[in-house]
DNA sequence: GTGAAAGCGCTAACAT
DNA sequence: ATGTTAGCGCTTTCAC
């Protein structure tokens, strides 16, 4: 079933090293009279070059490592779909390794794929946080994708969540909201601080005054955000909008609002942060902003093949911005029912449509 | 940086074969006391083998190809991620592709994939639905994961459709409900048909009446499900309980039934299917029946080690069953709040609990 | 422009 | 029980 290289060369009566060059389009200089035969004399023979060979005599796998937090966490799919798409539009292979969080998962993991001579790696949510840390584990250029903590500017895409919190603070006040609460991640989360740098900066700007029991602080859960939704709503001058760090905590907070009576966004408009798929199924649908997810792959796959292809280690990152979701929660937009397609089915309906067919479901045969 | 076998055959005073069948755990008969020495050097020396130049000789790269429909539907990453624990405790890597639906890349894939090697294939959603089809394109073994459509036994993981219907009938009929209704998917659907069959099965064996008027279609997506639900509720005789085909129509028929001025599970009780993240979010959470995907996936990895293990190419597949999950929509508990903790982050929870800590935020070193 | 020789690092057969 | 020989399929010198 499998012809090799030696057969294309005896069939086409050259040498092996001719048909190589042949077929690899290499620079090195041959007629284009035996290019032609040899490539010919391979279609017809149904050529297919044994990969295995080719890695262990030139030390390039054409594939990427991949190694993940946990491909079950909501924004790694997309991550890993942009990484995905720009590794396979430049004839890339990824091989995707679930790290847990833990260090000695991950450890293991770059192990493994050294042993495996891959070309480089990505690292999407990292124990590590600098670079420093994995040189000596490895020698192949590698690059993070932290949306979450990160403590560099090389090797890193990572996300602009100041402008992100400015968007979402400054709809509401182009609301022409005034009180504008802010309910937080953990405060020790960078994506906590940046976000909160973002909520106050962009309330400075509009000389909105910044009230300190407008910002509380929850667990990233629907949970903490309807305990801080409770907590807002009993203070002696409530606000007439919530902005929360995360799609979770507005959905919790949302539902504080709506147990106390209150309605959004007639009473209390909110923004979320994320854009989860459940923001637009909940109701009323939850205005937010995208988490770029996935851009952030796609940068990320184009900076490791830079670092590969200039034989660098070290380039400066990238930081990518989400945007502006309007939806029913902020009062923006009227409140008729608007039902969004479902995401993920995207690429199957574009076939779909595309063909206008789907494969038959046949009877069973057994 | 590298060390090789050779150089950890000669400081151990021994041949490169004997070396190897040391690293190897070789059957091979050697005495106890060199393979210390050789285990003893190569230890020392941080030994660690070139994979590619194994599988050149060996034939094997300990490598599975994932051919999968589109890594961002729902269901495809808790899939990929059972696959992956199954192929990680047995030593063996992963690389995915995405065909989205499309023949001609999902040809190219197997290719691709045959080229470098690959041990075996699992397709998860392929636009083939045989091994006929698949056999003269790769003589490595292969296992699919059909959800949606299936046509034979062999070689296939699929859900037990049938039983997961009855389980949601069956549960609404338990709370006392004898008018239920059935919003099913598109008629020709492998997984509607089933559903269907449940539902009739269940209905059927617990006596209680069939009404055509009762089944509606929808297309999968909460509009279709908003539709069916307005249809249902136009009826003369209404039903006072709805199983929904998925878990976006259930939604829609939940919020059709919000629009009309009656509230669920009080008037019209809803169960769903499929179990997405969603469910748990809306108001009121949606009872459903799980889609049981990780397991689908760890059952698709085991079949396809042991066809591997046993050079066998086809073996009879697994059919797995879903559950059923109780919340607030079918009026079964009672409607205090309860949120859920998010799926996804369990391993990230179970990692910091472990630990008691998580890395440290680092202050901005540039 | 083409071919001969060498070798990537490893394991399997066949000796002894 | 160990070593010797061979070779997986390919690409890269280096001759000519």
């Amino acid at each position: 079933m499998t012809v090799k290289l030696s057969e294309i060369a005896k069939a086409a009566g050259v040498s092996v090293p001719t048909a190589s060059r042949a077929l690899t389009n290499s620079s090195h200089p041959m007629s284009a009279d035996t290019r032609e035969r040899i490539l010919a004399v391979a279609r017809e023979m149904g050529y297919q070059p044994n990969l295995i060979a080719r890695s262990l005599r030139t030390d390039r796998t054409n594939t990427i490592g991949l190694i993940v937090e946990n491909i079950l966490s909501p924004f790694i799919p997309p991550i890993l779909r942009g990484i995905q798409d720009v590794l396979r539009a430049e004839g890339y292979f990824s091989t995707i390794i679930n790290s847990d969080w833990d260090p000695v998962i991950e450890s293991e993991a770059i192990n493994d794929l050294n042993n495996r001579k891959i070309d480089g790696i990505i690292f999407v949510e990292s124990w590590h946080r600098s670079s420093k840390e994995i040189r000596d584990k490895t020698d192949k250029p590698f690059v993070f994708v932290h949306r979450l903590f990160h403590n560099q500017l090389e090797n890193t895409i990572r996300v602009d969540e100041i402008y992100g919190a400015r968007l979402a603070t400054g709809h509401l006040a182009g609301l022409g909201h005034c009180k504008i609460a802010y309910i937080n991640g953990p405060k020790d989360w960078d994506a906590s601080k940046k976000r909160l740098q973002g909520y106050r900066q962009e309330l400075a700007e509009r000389n909105i005054p910044f009230y300190p029991e407008f910002v509380q602080h929850g667990d990233w859960e629907a949970g903490g955000g309807y305990a801080a939704g409770q907590t807002l709503l009993g203070l002696p001058d409530r606000p007439t909008a919530i902005f929360a760090a995360n799609d979770l905590m507005a959905a919790g907070a949302m539902y504080a609002i709506q147990d106390a009576g209150l309605r959004t966004p007639q009473d209390i408009a909110i923004v979320g942060y994320d854009d989860r798929y459940f923001a637009r199924i909940v109701r009323p649908a939850i205005t937010t902003v995208t988490l770029p997810a996935e851009e952030m792959g796609q940068e990320s796959a184009r900076l490791l093949l830079h670092l590969i292809q200039q034989q660098k280690t070290t380039e400066i990152g990238v930081e990518v911005r989400g945007k502006l979701i309007v939806r029913q929660s902020c009062g923006a937009v009227d409140q008729k029912l608007v039902f969004e397609d479902e995401q993920g089915s995207r690429a199957w309906r574009s076939k779909r449509s595309r063909e206008g067919v789907f494969p038959d479901s046949e009877e069973e045969t057994t």
